[in-house]
This record gives C-alpha cells, structure tokens and sequence, in this order.
DNA sequence: GTCTATAACAGGATAGAC
DNA sequence: GTCTATCCTGTTATAGAC
C-alpha cells in the first residue's frame, strides 16, 4: 500500500462523516472518529484546525452531494409521468442514504442555535428549492400558481417524509409519495 | 416571598426550557440551567435524577402543549374556510412559539440517534397526524383518498415550513401557506 | 506526516454541612 | 430543601519526539 497523497485527510473526512451520523456534532469525538480512522487523534488537529472546522467540512461535502443527486430529475422525459419519476428521485435517497437525512437533521438542529449554522441551513434548503423550481419550471403551468411557494412545500416535505421513514419503520412512505403526487398533479395539470 | 410547592422544580424546568433551546441538548448544562433558574447546581440532581431525566421530562410536557395548541381546530366551524383557518393554527406557532419549533428539531436531531429517542419522535409525530386526521375527518371527503397519508404529509409540511421560517428571515411563510391551502382545497373539494 | 503524552478545561453527579 | 465543595470522567488542542 503506497501513501496516496490527501488519502488520510479523506480517511478522517470518510469517519467523521460516519461518526457524526451516528453521535451528532457534540458527541462525535474526535477519539472516536480517529479510532475509526485508524490514525491518532492528535492528527486530526494537523489537517483541520479544529472540530468545527471538519465538521463544516462535512456539511459542505454533503450539501454538494445532494445536489448532485437531485440533478437526476433533469433526465427524466417531460411525459405525463414526470412528476412521480422525479419524485422518485427523492424518495429513494431515504433507502439508500440514510444518514445523509440524520445527518441533515443534525444540522438543522446546530443550525438553529448558531448564526452561522443557521446560513447553513438557509443554503442547504435553498439549494433544494432551485432544484424543485428548476423541475417546476419545466412543466406549463398557469401564471396564478406561486412557484417559489410550491418549491418550498415540497422541498420541506421530502425532509419530512424522511423522518417519518426514520422515526417510525413501519411508516408507509411509499403511500405517502402516492399522495403527494396526486396532490401535485391534481393541482398543476387540472389547475 | 412564600416558598410554593412545586417551585423549585418549576423554575428548573423553565430554565431548562430557555437554555435547551437555545443551545441544544449536549450544549444545554445543568450549571447554565441552575444559574438561570438563580439555584445551585447541585438542586438540579435532587428533583431530576439526571440530566437526561430533565430533558425528556421537558419534551414531553411541550409534546402536550403541542396538541393543546392544536386543539383548537376543533373549534373552528365547518364551512367554506375550514381549511384556511384550521391552517392558521400551526402558522401561528411559528410566530408566537419560535422556542418551541427550536426545540421540536432538536428533539428530531436527538431522536435520530438514540432508540429511546426515535420513540420520542415517532409519538410526537403520530399525535400531530392524529389531530390532522381528526380534522380531515370532519370534512366529506372521497373514498379514494388516503387520509393517513395525506394527514402525514401536512403535519410534516407544518414542521418543514417553520424550519424555513427560522432559517430564513425573508421567507415568505404567508405565501407558502396560502399556495398549501390551495393544493388543499384542488385536491380535497375538487376531487 | 504521524505518533505519544499531556495540558487545560468543562461536564454531570455526589457528599456533607446547614 | 438548599448550598458549597469536590470527585471523576471526558473533551479538544498542543508540544515534542520520531
């Protein structure tokens, strides 16, 4: 095994991130996200300046990984099935990422309770807005209807479909997706 | 100044309230919540046998709290508005309850990392889509419709809305609750 | 770059006086 | 019931050897 150049500094970013998931930003140690990257915990201190400073990191990281994952929806044909696939899109990042969504909620949680962290947010769910705008904007849609308003709503839902998942297995969120697009689809296409 | 009972405990929890939500559970200390409470810290173990103890008792008086507010819909006569003004109920906790909203995410940040927890998180979301669903019922509404998953999806759209409200200042919630009223109403009344 | 060792501090819980 | 003082543990960041 050769020293890849920047290989420790992803092996820190790769346990933090599991790390964090798991304990949330206070209880996530750095002893313990070391012991799980399999370095010393002074080290850390060598690539980030402090705990904050990797934990911002992570966030950033994260918060361009969802939007790489939302840009999907622009591949999917404009048919008249286009709103559940891309709903779909969403849907399926709760079974295949799940800590992606604690994770979300812990940063939700810190960034209420900091300026910083609140911008944080503030960027994170406007990213997901322009992506459900950029969607909405490729459908007709009569003038009357507040886009902005209606990105919003479902951006904020798909998180909160996500803790239902989470919180409660036996919550049927593939019902609840079923509603949600009969609600848009009533409401855009017979509007 | 008579020493009533049940008062310390009292002032406690309040100032447990204040500081928990303002710094989250982790953050939150007992010495920060007795200097609050104007007590010693050492008060806090002989009414609370720990820390954890404290914040879930707390969690759970605003869970009641919670679905007193919401109570309220009951209240509000079935005509053509019903909809609209059963909405104004959770739109105005955001107002007059920013702590409260504050607190509830990080219930859900915690909740996602401990069992004890995510139980927490699925009672408080089952007992706001049980006062959902009592108001869904009081409408006539098709056969065809799934009112749990529909109840689901409102009551996390409420959460997501006035985490978007905290986040962003400039968030226009009006908007946003006027457009859910009206996706409401299509689907509901048209359908 | 990476390690070990440790400094410097803060947290919750407890003991014991009053 | 309430206080003060203290114990014990765990934390992050840093110093210094290799």
């Amino acid at each position: 095994m050769k020293n890849v150049p920047g290989d420790t500094k992803n092996k820190i970013i790769d346990a933090a991130y599991q790390v964090l998931a798991e304990q949330g930003f206070e209880k996530a140690s750095t002893k313990e996200i070391a012991k799980q990257a399999g370095i010393s915990q002074g080290l850390i201190n060598y690539y980030f300046s402090s705990k904050e400073d990797l934990m911002f990191e992570i966030f950033h990281l994260e918060s361009a990984r969802y939007i790489e994952e939302m840009n999907k929806i622009s591949e999917i044909p404009l048919n008249e099935n286009f709103i559940r696939h891309a709903l779909a899109v969403p849907k399926n990042m709760v079974h295949q990422y799940p800590d992606w969504h604690r994770l979300r909620f812990e940063l939700f949680a810190i960034g209420l309770r900091s300026e910083a962290g609140r911008k944080e947010i503030q960027q994170s769910l406007e990213a997901g807005k322009q992506q459900v705008l950029k969607s909405l904007n490729m459908l007709p849609l009569k003038e009357s209807i507040n886009k902005k308003a209606l990105a919003s709503i479902i951006n904020v839902t798909i998180d909160g479909l996500a803790l239902e998942q989470m919180a409660d297995p036996d919550f049927d969120i593939d019902a609840a997706y079923l509603t949600l697009i009969e609600l848009l689809e009533t409401y855009l296409l017979k509007n």
